[in-house]
DNA sequence: ACCTGAACACCGTTCAAGT
DNA sequence: ACCTGAACACCGTTCAAGT
């Protein structure tokens, strides 16, 4: 079959599948993309000049684009930031297999960094200073990003220990509670603590 | 050449030279290690029968034991948790190129985990209780995963806008110092903020 | 412009065969 | 026990050929 009257692909269409194969089997392969399109894997590429690469830069745009803030608004800064906060780690934590190729990877899409200067320009009202506001958005940036390692593969799953002596593995099982709830809990309370300082030191960061 | 009278090769050398080839090359394949050690392919597998994922883990124990604090000492708890947190990123941040495969795959190295385990044993040791010590190690691990992301893609290398109106642009622009010793300020910032307040939070954690 | 099929240069891993 | 070489089932990417 030689070019079709309407295009069989989208550039949308592509990424969305790329996304569900990842979520449904854990590895993203051109061929297996193709196979689930119903096309041959070079057609791709009329889409994606830059192929896989670019594929999962496209699903970065998609996630991006579904609940993370990338314009400023009235709310306050600290609430605007752990909108962002959650949004971020909402939403790889409801992807955990795909955290792993997007955290390999150099952040180009646009969305993504739209909200990232969102949150930048927010701090800037707020009256952090140049060098604060970037000591500010890295500091919430490395615990996000974290969080979301965290959320795809929680400290629990690899932590327990069957020695009964072990700290950690005695705390995870008196914890008694699903993992990634855990997580999640320890997530909001490091932001709560993350934004309480950074306010406070605000100005002297 | 079969069998030789000594081994060619041995476990500790073939994950030091797997590490010092992604650290030139960053990329790992077996053929490409093999090359480097003047070996076969297939011959690496006899001394890692879980291939590529069991060498990678292998690294990761060379990367713990060089300088990540696993056995608990008389020090206080913040003092540990500083050392056992810098010790972590710093690793990291000089072999970033391993930084994507390292968060890539869930942690099996003993020594790595043994990290773990003491940091647990000393929090609790300073009277955290079960459920707050585990949000305060996973708290900090997350942190410090996120640093050792920051470490090896810094936000300055991607987020550099050429629009002059860019909040994290121009801060960028603004702060004028290397992004290594940035995300190393940035770093220990943090890493000040959250044993603070874990600190204060302790008890009701 | 958009898709195909063949081709290229790779991968990781297995395994019989050697000593 | 330890290494080799061949083999297998894959990859990502390119490109001439079709309409």
């Amino acid at each position: 079959m030689p070019r079709p009257a309407a295009p069989l692909l989208s550039r949308d269409q592509i990424a969305h599948a790329a996304l569900a194969l990842v979520d449904e089997t854990g590895t993203f392969t051109l061929p297996g993309l193709a196979g689930v399109l119903g096309v041959s894997a070079s057609s791709i590429y009329h889409h994606f000049p830059g192929g896989r690469e670019a594929i999962i830069e496209a699903i970065r745009g998609h996630l991006a684009a579904a609940d993370l803030p990338t314009v400023p608004d009235d709310r306050d800064w600290q609430t605007f930031t752990e909108a962002w906060a959650r949004a971020y780690r909402r939403t790889f934590a409801q992807h955990p297999r795909m955290v792993p190729m997007l955290t390999a990877q150099v952040v180009s899409d646009p969305r993504t960094l739209a909200g990232y200067e969102a949150l930048a320009k927010v701090l800037r009202a707020a009256g952090f200073p140049d060098e604060g506001l970037l000591h500010a958005v890295t500091i919430l940036d490395c615990f996000v990003l974290g969080s979301a390692l965290d959320a795809a593969a929680p400290l629990g799953v690899w932590a327990e220990s069957p020695d009964p002596d072990s700290a950690l593995g005695g705390a995870i099982r008196a914890a008694r509670v699903d993992p990634e709830l855990r997580s999640q809990r320890s997530f909001e309370i490091g932001l709560g603590i993350l934004i309480d300082s950074l306010g406070r030191l605000r100005v002297g960061l």
